[in-house]
DNA sequence: TATATTCAGCCGTGATCACAGATGTCAATC
DNA sequence: GATTGACATCTGTGATCACGGCTGAATATA
């Protein structure tokens, strides 16, 4: 027998139910199904080139939750938010996402502080070229690097959870400000900077509070845009 | 055409995907399904009396929450829980009850208290009598009629999930409490008391600390009998 | 007797088919 | 011409079957 003792890592299973988990949540993530948007199992299927069964296994789960609804007999879409349940979740976002920020200031290094870095100044050149699927893109990414520094996998499955649920009803808001009003993205660009820089200089609180004013501004935006 | 406006609920759509993850949620919550415990998709499916489909859902689901793992070839079970996940799940509780707790002494009317009175002299009832299965059925009723009471759907959700990851490690501990050291129950007694009181007096803080408390002496008590 | 090997059985995963319900189009009717 | 009816189509849901892979006990071998 080979010798047990080279600690390679067992392989990833991965199965298709995953990879179309996977490919639906990045999707949600990126602001790429917004609401309105009506999918079909057999064409996500069709897609993947897969059978419906992944598929249909990767909608149940983000349907239970929360991120998809699925209406019995007439497809699948972003679920309406109601006030009540957009209040919870803004609340939710400042609590988990809040804290997860404080943590990644209190433990990030000198590479992790350089790679957020990089991250923001992508977001900032697609926000710049008005490249609206490329802002979402690497804001996300943005925003889980930081996240990714200071917490653990159950806290980040929770702020994926949440941003999966609030990124969607987002979504339009951004596109109208990216094209109509440009100009309100200095706030958020102030707000990135204040925000890597207080995680550089490990100030927990202050990043706390950066990313609390940059999620308030966000839902103000969204909740004048549409209208509420 | 009939009167549009009688305003009927549309029925409950209920799929047995969802029944069987209910069941299993429920089972879950309430410990009877321990680590080391080996299950089987035909076989719940057989004891749903339902094909192998809803409760393959119900399983990839619980799975996707962490409440379950499954094994490639060999069957499903309650994965093992290291010691940073641990931590992290202590952690979250304490954070999410703690806050569940707090909102809950904030709202809480009357006929909330006198319904989780009722409740927590259940739990009580079934301590006395020894009746392992009935204690953890009857306390996480309890616990969800507190933090149902100021919390809303999401965070609800996330307490299940973490109860889900956490209650089932506690279960080996608890019967050993309930046979070997009864006595210790009179702590968990009394900060039920506490944490009634707490509420029906809307103190929220003191709500929240006796909740941590609690959290903080069954970790101390599982992590004791775990031998770790 | 101890070790290696084979093979039957069971596992989760994926594909395909069958079904009930909802929708929208088109034709028949008043 | 407007309304109502039926039907074709598309939806998600559930059942059944097929496949590759792992396990474990019985067998063969040294």
């Amino acid at each position: 027998m080979a010798d047990a003792s080279l600690a390679l890592e067992p392989v990833a299973r991965v199965t298709l139910n995953e990879l179309a988990y996977a490919r639906l949540k990045h999707a949600l993530l990126s602001g790429r199904i917004e609401p309105g948007a009506s999918l079909a199992l057999r064409e996500l299927a069709a897609q993947l080139g897969t059978s419906v069964m992944p598929v249909r296994e990767a909608v149940t789960r983000l349907s239970a939750e929360g991120a998809l609804a699925v209406l019995p007999n007439r497809g699948i879409r972003v679920p309406p938010l109601d006030a009540a349940s957009a209040a919870e979740l803004w609340r939710l976002r400042e609590l988990l996402e809040g804290e997860a920020c404080a943590e990644a200031a209190r433990r990030a290094g000198a590479e992790d502080v350089a790679r957020i870095t990089a991250l923001r100044d992508e977001v900032e050149r697609c926000g710049r070229a008005g490249d609206l699927h490329g802002v979402l893109e690497a804001n996300s990414a943005l925003q889980f690097a930081i996240y990714g520094v200071g917490s653990g996998p159950l806290a980040l499955q929770f702020i994926e959870i949440l941003r999966m649920k609030s990124v969607p009803h987002c979504t339009a808001g951004i596109r109208r400000m990216l094209q109509e009003h440009p100009a309100y993205f200095d706030e958020c660009w102030a707000n990135h900077d204040a925000l890597v820089a207080a995680i550089a200089r490990g100030d927990a609180e202050a990043a706390r509070a950066v990313k609390v004013r940059d999620l308030r501004a966000l839902r103000a935006w969204v909740e004048h845009v549409n209208g509420e």
